[in-house]
DNA sequence: GGTCTAATTGAGATATAATCTCAATAGAGC
DNA sequence: GCTCTATTGAGATTATATCTCAATTAGACC
């Protein structure tokens, strides 16, 4: 399967980068759209995997919300205002030996962890 | 606003409990269903969110999956597997002061967090 | 540059999760 | 039993994401 360059991608790539952190799907649409009023949504998700799985980007599952794509691809933390559902990166050392602390792992072969803090913004308790 | 007993509340709790954890939404439907044909999907959803509003039951919002209610209501961890989307409880000792670990909260007022491991359950590594 | 071929795209349908609308129903107080 | 209004059921709607398939096009080869 010969991978090709194409326009589209590379605007999906640079588009997760411009926007900084945590964009969704839908965000990226939008900024893409401005200019190039002819890409479709299909066009943008199947992007989004693709880069995630190549590891350009990382996809960040959110609880209580749409998937997110991050330039950054380290691990890191984050918070979600449950008002606004802003999401923020979260200033903490990632805690690499956190399975080991699992007392009983039942057969579950562990590949990593997410942690995301609930809380309310600034912006939303005004 | 005075809360009524009804039929279709006191399943959905009863219906939450059976199942034990980790139901969803759908499944807690489907097993209704099958007892109380005329009752509703919508029924179904407005209770859960009541009775989570209620502390009888808690929602646990999952990255990437359908919301989870949950008959055990204290803090916990849970391990998804990436394969299936099963959710399994992780014997673990609930960290507290998680939320002083972080650095600069940046206004953020936290209220809590979730900690999900990613992983192969037994059953999906064969 | 022209041709070939399969990767990729766009448009729209489909799937899934969850909520909303509104007329009909039925708890609970009297 | 009567009344009032919380609650329900049916179906529409919204949000997120994927799938289908014919048309397009990037990249290889000449």
């Amino acid at each position: 399967m010969n991978m090709r360059n194409t326009v589209q991608r590379s605007l999906v790539l640079e588009t997760v980068r411009e926007l900084k952190c945590h964009a969704t799907a839908d965000e990226v649409y939008q900024s893409i759209v401005k200019r190039h009023p002819d890409i479709s949504r299909a066009t943008v998700y199947r992007n989004l995997n693709l880069l995630s799985d190549l590891g350009d980007i990382r996809r960040r599952e959110m609880p209580g919300g749409a998937d997110r794509y991050d330039h950054q691809c380290h691990d890191h933390y984050h918070a979600r205002c449950v008002q606004c559902g802003r999401i923020l990166d979260v200033d903490m050392e990632f805690i690499a030996d956190l399975d080991q602390r699992i007392k009983d792992a039942r057969g579950f072969a562990f590949t990593g962890h997410d942690i995301v803090f609930r809380g309310i913004c600034p912006e939303c308790h005004q």
